[in-house]
DNA sequence: GTACTCACG
DNA sequence: ACGTACGTGAGTACA
């Protein structure tokens, strides 16, 4: 068998590995805060070149520390170099674990770099008619190419290999590999800070060596070439090009104390690896794992399911008996307009699976779903609950929903899909959706109808499996109350409030579009007269070129890609250029135009005329909820055009009209509550306007008369930057004052409600020692970050500890309003429907002459929603459509 | 798929 | 010294 040796450049791979996955660092975080996604992205890159090489015999070599032979040389070798990240370094540890695992041996040595390590066994095992491949992050090593020799340097990520053979380096540099250190020689090397001949980079390098050969070759042939800067500098630096070659040149003869017999590969160790998964949290890699996979298959073919059918779905009702677990399937996301594919009922074991849904008509079936007495187990409720009354069928009695309860227990486990949220509790008997049905555009039923039945039956044993484990979490948080009381049957009023659907004034609309699209016309024309040439307005890389180069307009600000042209900077630019203020105003109809009135006509159900917005219960970290498909928790209300948008939203019928409720200052309020804070309460126990009673105290004025407009608006500012945990640099943005200003104003809140500042103390401390916040209600959010060395990271885990208890008590209490709203309408017997929430307020539709009715009520149960320490505020309003509302 | 921008609380 | 306000969704451009 032919000899096949891998050499890894163990702290160049990882440093790429790191950086790969580093826009996902907060998500690669094991259970002990651990980060992991260079381990995970190397990981990756092992099976990549395993499969792709499988060599014989393998070897990652590491830096054994900052001082090497090379430093000896020259003491500033990489002396300009960023000190590694702690959250990389926390990671070289695991990589010798998991190459362990790999049975794959890791090697250092003192004073050499890995570079010379690899250089040296390349050349043994060269000699020894091994095939070598390398794999490294440095284009340096290119200089080790020969014909058995291969270095394959990752470009993009890890995963992907160029791979230079002498004829791939010549391709690239028109140089022999030898001759890439005598590049290195005279171009230098910034991230290695060694300097070569100034003014040489490598593409004079590559040209001189071309003509002589080698740094030698040049220096011997000095005197031939004619007098030029570059000579001047050459002769000037000999003494560094010589310094900067022999840095760039590896070492082939390091004395490392390994056999090429050592190092043959010992295949993977899976008990090993089993261990090593679980401590870094990695499910994916695990359920690849052989051993995993066939306990897996073993309890996969044990999974038994019977097949539904006309003739013997009415016996099999009749016999079920509390609880239940059943789960409807429905591959398109959408689930108002979603085809039911299937379903799946039973309990522990004996699963009876169904692919055609007109069972569900079954009478037998029907009472049994709609029996509020017999228990149901379901993954996620609100879709279950619609996509059977789309069918005319009832869902009562759910006590346990796997979503909902793995989202109280950890807001990061909220997949969607089944699979993944199971595999996040460490379950790996159900496949993934995407690996049933496909993604995309292929997405669909399997082939083979059997593979669908054993999925679904695959499901319905994972949520009874997980029942029990889940219940247990959540009584251990002391979330049990939460899941049963609030978020279970909240659920059933949001589905009940997405069925009701918004109703659109479809003609409105299309009236608004005409008059847009008017004004737009114009201010387009008049952009271009200003630019002096047509371009993409929409477009902020072409906007930038036109603004900061062509019209040489000052560069107020930056993003990582280009010139911002943000709002903030064309504000500024007002004064100068009436071309910004046209764009503000392009903007700010266009906006309207694509995302409000095209985008909301284009989601009008065609039957109904109405909106039916889907609420995602499972996705915020703070509890609140979230809109999609239509977004309608973000229709325009500040300015007065986008406003009018709203005009478009009105009630079923002619005498009915729109009411809306919503909390005054509720997160001030939270706030006042939990931090106890006796000047807050008062302020808020008076009735006093908050805004200018912050202003009052911070500003030190005796009377209110005092508070100007200005006033109360910084104040506001101030109010705002409380709740969401601030910073001096945060509120003198905000507010266009100085950072020192700012940071008076701050001071002089905390000295005036001085326990507000303990709480903000308090719960940084909280979420250090527990790992996590919560809410008045126990919803419980993590902060791994809390404990980061990154500044920035670690920072915005505290604000999100003082923000996360506010918010997400303030979404608690108007869920609990939502519940007692939807029993209170039901008892009153009133005809009035809830129809939206947006995170503070309350939107119904009623006939004209329940409006009174509902005036009182209305704030009643809102205001009783919750006992505070201070008195809530509800204001409310009605009109003939939502813009009209009004007191 | 990511970046940017902007709508809401 | 570090570089920010908290929580969301959608449209467009561009690679």
């Amino acid at each position: 068998m032919n000899k096949h040796l891998l050499l890894v450049d163990g702290n160049s791979v990882a440093f790429r590995a790191f950086f790969a996955l580093h826009s996902q660092l907060n998500r690669f975080v094991n259970h002990d805060g651990l980060h992991t996604n260079a381990i995970y992205a190397f990981n990756t890159m092992l099976d990549v070149v395993l499969d792709q090489f499988k060599p014989t015999h393998a070897l990652v070599a590491f830096d054994a520390g900052k001082t090497t032979f090379r430093t000896e040389k020259f003491a500033d070798y990489k002396g300009q170099r960023d000190k590694t990240p702690t959250e990389l370094s926390e990671q070289l540890p695991h990589l010798r674990e998991l190459l362990v695992g790999y049975g794959i041996k890791s090697y250092e040595l003192k004073n050499y770099e890995a570079d010379d390590i690899i250089g040296t066994m390349a050349r043994q095992a060269e000699a020894a008619g091994f095939k070598v491949d390398i794999v490294t992050g440095d284009r340096d090593l290119t200089q080790l190419a020969t014909d058995q020799v291969t270095v394959n340097v990752t470009v993009k990520g890890v995963n992907t290999l160029e791979a230079y053979t002498p004829a791939h380096v010549f391709e690239k540099y028109e140089l022999e590999p030898k001759q890439i250190i005598d590049m290195k020689g005279l171009a230098g090397d910034t991230s290695d800070n060694y300097p070569g001949v100034t003014k040489v980079g490598e593409k004079t390098a590559i040209k001189l060596l071309k003509q002589f050969g080698s740094v030698e070759g040049i220096y011997d042939n000095l005197d031939s070439l004619k007098a030029s800067k570059m000579k001047e500098h050459l002769q000037a630096d000999r003494e560094q090009a010589f310094l900067s070659k022999s840095l760039a040149t590896i070492n082939t003869n390091a004395p490392v104390a390994l056999t090429l017999d050592a190092l043959v590969c010992q295949g993977k160790d899976e008990t090993k690896l089993l261990d090593f998964y679980d401590a870094m949290d990695f499910q994916s890699f695990k359920s690849k794992l052989s051993i995993v996979n066939s306990a897996v298959q073993a309890q996969q073919a044990a999974l038994k399911y019977d097949v539904l059918t006309a003739d013997n779905v009415a016996a099999i009702a009749a016999q079920l008996t509390s609880p239940v677990t059943f789960y409807l399937e429905m591959l398109a996301d959408n689930y108002h307009t979603a085809e039911s594919n299937g379903f799946v009922i039973g309990h522990q074991g004996t699963w009876y699976v169904a692919t055609d849904t007109a069972l569900l008509q079954t009478p037998a079936l029907k009472q049994l779903l709609a029996d509020s007495a017999i228990e149901k187990y379901v993954f996620d409720v609100k879709r279950t609950y619609v996509g059977l009354q789309r069918l005319g069928v009832s869902l009562a009695g759910t006590t346990f929903d796997l979503l909902l309860a793995s989202y109280l227990v950890d807001t990061n486990d909220n997949s969607n899909d089944l699979g993944k949220l199971a595999l996040l509790h460490g379950y790996q008997n159900v496949a993934t959706d995407e690996a049933v049905y496909g993604k995309g555009a292929s997405k669909g039923l399997p082939e083979d109808i059997t593979v669908f039945e054993k999925h679904l039956a695959a499901k319905a044993q994972a949520i009874s499996d997980l029942q029990p484990v889940l219940m247990k979490k959540l009584q251990d948080n002391d979330q049990l109350a939460l899941f049963t009381e609030m978020e279970l049957p909240l659920a059933l009023v949001l589905a009940d409030m997405e069925i009701a659907g918004v109703k659109i004034d479809i003609d409105k609309l299309n009236e608004l579009k005409g008059q847009f699209q008017q004004r737009l016309d114009t201010i387009i024309q008049k952009i271009y007269a200003e630019a002096g040439k047509e371009f993409n307005i929409n477009s902020s890389q072409q906007l930038g070129k036109i603004l900061f180069e062509d019209m040489k307009l000052p560069v107020i600000k930056r993003t990582k890609t280009g010139y911002s042209t943000a709002v903030g900077v064309l504000e500024a630019l007002k004064g100068i250029a009436p071309i910004a203020s046209d764009i503000l105003d392009y903007r700010g109809l266009s906006k309207l135009q694509s995302t409000y009135i095209t985008g909301l006509l284009k989601v009008v159900h065609p039957e109904d005329q109405k909106i039916h917005t889907t609420y995602l219960q499972t996705l915020t970290q703070t509890g609140r909820l979230s809109s999609i498909e239509p977004n309608l928790q973000n229709i325009p209300v500040r300015d007065q055009d986008g406003r009018q948008i709203r005009q478009a939203f009105i009630p079923r019928s002619e005498d009915w009209a729109i009411f809306a409720a919503d909390y005054s200052q509720i997160e001030l309020r939270v706030l006042a509550h939990i931090s106890g804070d006796q000047n807050l309460q008062a302020a808020f126990k008076e009735g006093l306007d908050i805004h200018a009673s912050t202003a009052m105290r911070i500003f030190g004025l005796a009377q209110p008369e005092d508070v100007t407009p200005n006033m109360r608006r910084e104040a506001k500012a101030v109010n705002f930057g409380i709740v969401y945990g601030i910073s001096d640099y945060g509120l003198s943005q905000n507010l266009g004052i100085s950072r020192a200003q700012a940071k008076t104003y701050i001071e002089n809140y905390f000295r005036e409600y001085p326990q507000v500042k303990a709480y903000t103390e308090a719960i940084v401390k909280t979420a250090r020692e527990q790992g996590y916040v919560e809410t008045l209600f126990h919803r419980r959010r993590y902060l791994p970050d809390i404990h980061a060395k990154n500044f920035n990271l670690r920072s915005f885990a505290e604000r999100t500890a003082m923000n996360t208890p506010i918010q997400g008590s303030a979404a608690d209490i108007i869920k609990v309003a939502m519940l007692h709203m939807q029993h209170a309408l039901a008892a009153e017997k009133l005809q009035a429907t809830m129809l939206l929430q947006v995170h503070d307020e309350l939107i119904f539709e009623a006939p004209k002459t329940e409006i009174p009715i509902l005036a009182q009520l209305v704030p009643e149960v809102m205001d009783a929603a919750v006992s505070l320490a201070v008195p809530m505020k509800v204001g409310t309003g009605s009109g003939a459509t939502w813009y009209n509302v009004k007191d």
